[in-house]
DNA sequence: GATCGCAATTTTTTT
DNA sequence: AATTGCGATC
């Protein structure tokens, strides 16, 4: 393509932005503003009209999908394959230098990555340690701790240094143990793959150099969410050639409770003195109503650079806003507009989404449409990675690479259960720590040494562990997994099990198998060029470390897509609905103690908003379910910031009272639903109202007694659970309010259900 | 050492 | 409302 076709289809600042490609520059781009495009335009025009080799460029994000979809854009422009173009995010490019460079740091190059779990385990373990309690010093108190030290790029030392209570030098003694357990296990954790770059960079100059010559020009998406660390890592990066382009807008900045640093995009200017800006205020997303109310709401933020985003499209549906009495009442107005969207007007289910501030109120909205028969997809949420059976399947492969890993060790040692106890393990931990090693090295000396009637079964443990991990070295990454779950009698285990869930758990380990043959089949080739050592299996770890679903959703399909608002980021729908605007929620209580959270929280709604092409919904509910309980919310400050001209308001009939009958929602739904009797509350613990002459309703809190009767819930019932489907109960326990039943279901197997919550029907 | 049952906690967002 | 953790019991 030619350098006017690289420009044609861009405006004047788009173009500026295209064609300035020396020294620093800053582009602040609006939401919609046509940012990635302007990104693939410009790595496209270094490579055709600049001469640049795409070997010396590099492109940093933070999630995999803009990655992939930035490199797929950049090489399809271009008619390249692979190219040698580095487009990958922060952490995958950190993994990619640290495998091959981290032995200057006197470590291994197959070392691990844990995640969350398995760094709360390891700070279970340091609390141990230390003869700590649990229970006094929280362990993911500790790890949130942990975690801003690192996103603030402070090791150990400088963390006491900095200190000013005794509880903050506790931490960084125990911050310290950490790192020394991580070391031992040779594992990173998330934080480490950043900091442990830069102090490569910084004690190893040499390496840095290398890294320096090769990136010649280097981009960074997002900029407004950099934390300390990832901005000294470029700092290191671009420092002689200076060939640095940043693309951000402070009003999305939505994670600072991360470590973002919000100084770093605000602050570019007078840290690259002779940067160059660029503002991309054009919004070619949006109509008029939506982006002129989004931006209303977030000029009431004090701290930010002033900003005028404009759209040429006029006309446009107003935002609704729907003000709904509970969060049922509130998912059944989202769902049944949906299904009218469809019905009506033929709009295909992938144009539209739901955001939603937390995770736990996707719930509500699973259930609606599943009543409905309305396909949906969560991004995020519950990954597939972090399900058990899986992760046990990957424990098993990091430690037949990395026999150092301490967590994935404990996690197999007895699973399936081989007599392995705690009590064995304790000992064996001494045992390595005296000789110096690690828990490996500690079972070693157990099958040696310790009592014999535990030793042999140690013993049996370490000849499984050490003839696979001769066995894989041949192996790809799908045949190994289905070797180790076959040889250590783990699939064995559920097989004979036999319980639905046991069968959930197999199928997932199927789909575990043949996630990793695809791998080896898209890696094959590149594996071949690359010169590393890495082997696909180690190739794979990696890559399902650092990968969640989110980057893998498939959003092209005809399902309505859930997700939380930060997953929302960067996403566009024609059809938004943003739930959940209430005090407490949106913005978050968490997050409303200081002025500069509610300014977090209001760039948060900002981003939803700014998500929507044509048309914005949003809702609140005056009531609705938390930790199992009922709780009054008011509607959100941020609604009433956003001016009345661009909103057209519905409501539900209001309440005066509330309405005990109806919270489950089905007596309020349309289609007569007489013959389902909700069990979610017993009607003899309901209170009654009855109607007095005046015409007022007044609460009639004497609960009667009349026990429900026994044939309505007995063992052998079949029910409708709203998530798990058909089910016959095997068991009743409890009474009133406590009322437990236990119910096979066909799809989900065995669950316990408090009746008070589940939402049952009889089918 | 394993299993069962109860209690406590959780919910802010995630590379 | 579900998961996790702990303690009691076998």
């Amino acid at each position: 393509m030619s350098s006017e076709h690289l420009l044609a289809s861009l405006n004047p600042e788009q173009q500026e932005a295209v064609v300035s490609t020396e020294g620093p520059l800053l582009i602040l781009a609006g939401a919609g503003s046509g940012k990635t495009r302007v990104l693939v335009h410009r790595l496209a025009y270094l490579v055709q009209e600049k001469g640049v080799d795409p070997a010396s460029l590099l492109a940093v994000t933070f999630t995999n999908k803009a990655a992939g979809e930035m490199r797929e854009r950049v090489e399809r422009l271009l008619g390249l394959g692979h190219s040698g173009l580095w487009v990958s995010t922060f952490h995958s490019t950190c993994v990619r230098i640290l495998r091959r460079d981290i032995g200057a740091l006197g470590r291994d190059q197959n070392f691990v990555i844990y995640d969350d779990s398995d760094s709360l385990g390891l700070i279970k373990q340091v609390l141990k340690r230390h003869n700590l309690d649990p229970k006094i010093v929280e362990p993911r108190r500790l790890r949130w701790k942990f975690d801003q030290w690192k996103n603030e790029g402070v090791l150990p030392d400088r963390a006491m240094e900095l200190s000013t209570d005794l509880e903050e030098e506790r931490s960084a003694e125990l911050y310290e143990t950490y790192q020394r357990m991580l070391f031992e296990a040779n594992a990173l954790d998330f934080g480490d793959l950043l900091l442990q770059t830069v102090v490569l960079f910084k004690e190893h100059p040499e390496v840095l150099e290398l890294y320096r010559q090769r990136f010649q020009f280097v981009l960074v998406d997002e900029y407004q969410d950099t934390n300390t660390v990832q901005y000294q890592w470029v700092k290191q990066l671009v420092s002689g050639h200076g060939n640095l382009c940043v693309v951000g807008d402070p009003d999305q900045s939505i994670y600072a409770w991360r470590g973002a640093n919000l100084r770093n995009i605000l602050d570019f200017e007078r840290d690259y003195p002779d940067a160059k800006v660029v503002r991309l205020e054009q919004n070619y997303r949006s109509t008029q109503p939506i982006l002129e109310g989004a931006s209303a709401l977030v000029a009431n933020n004090i701290e930010r650079k002033s900003k005028r985003l404009y759209t040429e499209r006029e006309g446009g549906e107003l935002i609704t806003l729907f003000e709904a009495n509970t969060d049922r009442e509130e998912a059944q107005y989202v769902v049944r507009e949906i299904l009218t969207l469809q019905r009506e007007d033929g709009r295909d289910l992938s144009e539209i989404a739901i955001f939603y501030r937390t995770n736990a109120q996707s719930r509500t909205f699973e259930e609606e449409l599943l009543k409905y028969n309305v396909p949906y997809v969560i991004v995020g949420g519950v990954r597939f990675y972090e399900r058990a059976e899986v992760k046990d399947a990957l424990a098993y492969l990091r430690v037949l690479i990395n026999s150092a890993d301490e967590m994935g060790l404990r996690r197999i040692v007895n699973n399936p259960p081989r007599g392995i106890g705690r009590t064995t393990l304790d000992r064996a931990a001494e045992m390595g720590r005296e000789a110096g090693g690690g828990l490996l090295q500690g079972l070693r000396r157990f099958a040696s040494d310790g009592p014999a009637r535990s030793s042999g079964k140690v013993k049996a443990f370490l000849e499984l562990i050490d003839g696979l991990a001769r066995e894989i070295q041949d192996l790809g990454p799908g045949e190994a997994i289905a070797r180790v779950l076959d040889a250590s009698g783990y699939l064995r285990q559920l097989e004979k099990d036999g319980s639905p869930e046991a069968e959930g758990r197999i199928e997932n380990l199927r789909e575990l198998v043949s996630s990793a043959e695809e791998f080896k089949a898209e890696n094959i080739e590149e594996l071949m060029e690359d010169s590393s050592e890495r082997s696909l299996i180690e190739l794979f770890l990696d890559q399902v470390a650092l990968v969640s679903d989110l980057d893998q959703a498939d959003l092209g399909e005809a399902r309505v897509s859930l997700m939380t608002t930060h997953s929302a980021k960067g996403l566009e729908f024609p059809w938004v609905y943003l739930v959940g605007l209430e005090e407490g929620l949106l913005p978050h209580a968490a997050s409303s103690h200081d002025e500069s959270g509610i300014e977090e929280e209001r760039r948060l709604c900002y981003v939803g908003m700014t998500r929507a092409m044509e048309k914005l919904t949003l809702t609140c509910a005056a009531e609705r379910m938390r930790f199992g309980k009922r709780s009054h919310s008011m509607p959100s400050r941020f609604l009433r910031e956003i001016p009345f001209e661009y909103i057209e308001l519905k409501s539900a009939p209001k309440r005066r009272l509330p309405r005990y009958g109806d919270h489950e929602g089905f007596e309020s739904r349309s289609g007569g639903q007489s013959r389902s009797s909700s069990w979610g509350k017993p009607s003899a613990e309901r209170p009654k109202t009855k109607r007095r002459s005046d015409g007022e309703r007044q609460l009639d809190t004497s609960y009667s007694q009349e026990s429900s009767h026994e044939g309505d819930s007995g063992a052998g019932t079949r029910v409708r659970h709203p998530v798990y489907g058909l089910g016959t109960v095997l068991e009743v326990s409890g009474d009133g309010e406590n009322r437990k039943l236990k119910i096979r279901f066909e799809r989900a197997g065995v669950k316990k259900i408090l009746a008070r919550y589940a939402n049952l029907e009889r089918a």
